[in-house]
DNA sequence: GATTTTATGTCAGTCTTGTTGACTTTCCAA
DNA sequence: TTGGAAAGTCAACAAGACTGACATAAAATC
């Protein structure tokens, strides 16, 4: 099944050309570097990297969640996650407590400081996504949207679609 | 300007509410990582990386491009550059020519077994792509590139213009 | 109650890929 | 022709990923 049943005119049959493809992978790559490039430049003054923001990201989003949902959430190893979460701890960004049902668990929470940077953090990111959701409209965000997430792997897909409608 | 003139129903006021620009920010995470994970895994049996597999895909594209054009396309230091062509040139995948005008230039272009390996990386990274576009139809993939490309920054937007429209 | 599994943390070592600094070769213009 | 700018290379270092081994405590199971 090379090519699927097209009722139309035709250029639908250009669309899945290796150029066109390429430019897709090209668009994202390119895109991922600008839509990294705003927090990148706040981090870089804290001595914080990618993986702090992520932390605070996923914190702020799903607060008491435990380092093992962070983990499958973010897709490193724990060796990994445990470097990042020390710093965040020891600079008093997050609040790390023993869990009161199951005591081998530890709750994350943001302290003050630390809702205050990944405020900073989200807002210079979403600035940009403001920008270019504005200038392409619902309509191409909707599309957007929608080839992003046929592009997850589908344990990933679990993830984010748990996180969307959860906690709106 | 918090909230643009918006001609229609009032469904388009919510598409840049900060709830929904957060969505847009974890798609855009958790389908990068969909997108690279199929070459990374090519990459792994050859003990190369994400920067090896950029390199070639540049080079695939603009044939005797010098280090210095690819230094733009990347966004790296040359020095970050230099380790991943030095080892890609060993290794017979990439021919470095001195430059015949100015002999200060490096002229890059692909070996056989170096567009071997671009084609695979390639072919795995499109085969996402193409199930993707797929499943989200034409309209979906042109609100896709419409966004992305907002998303840029201005020299990269450049760049990938010139990348788009020149070698077709 | 003893054993196993789970959740987490830590130490040590490696790899990729980014960085800066110092250096060579080549070109070009004053 | 000389001195600076440009292109590229080499060396050393740092961040952040990884693996593997091991420790501890608590929960779950037998």
């Amino acid at each position: 099944m090379a090519e699927g049943g097209a009722a139309g005119g035709g250029e639908n049959l250009l669309f899945l050309t290796d150029e066109h493809l390429r430019k897709g992978i090209e668009a994202m790559f390119f895109a991922y570097r600008g839509f990294t490039a705003d927090p990148d430049r706040i981090l870089e003054g804290y001595g914080y990297g990618r993986a702090h923001h992520r932390a605070l990201h996923f914190i702020r989003l799903s607060p008491e969640t435990t380092v093992n949902n962070l983990l499958g959430l973010l897709g490193v190893t724990k060796q990994s996650l445990n470097r990042v979460l020390r710093a965040l701890i020891e600079d008093g960004l997050v609040e790390s407590k023993i869990g009161p049902k199951d005591k081998r668990e530890r709750h994350l929470v943001l302290t003050e400081a630390g809702a205050a940077l990944e405020r900073d953090l989200s807002e210079a990111q979403r600035g940009r996504m403001r920008t270019a959701y504005r200038q392409a409209g619902p309509d191409a965000v909707a599309g957007f949207r929608k080839v992003l997430e046929a592009m997850m792997d589908p344990d990933m897909r679990q993830h984010y679609q748990r996180l969307r409608d959860g906690n709106s």
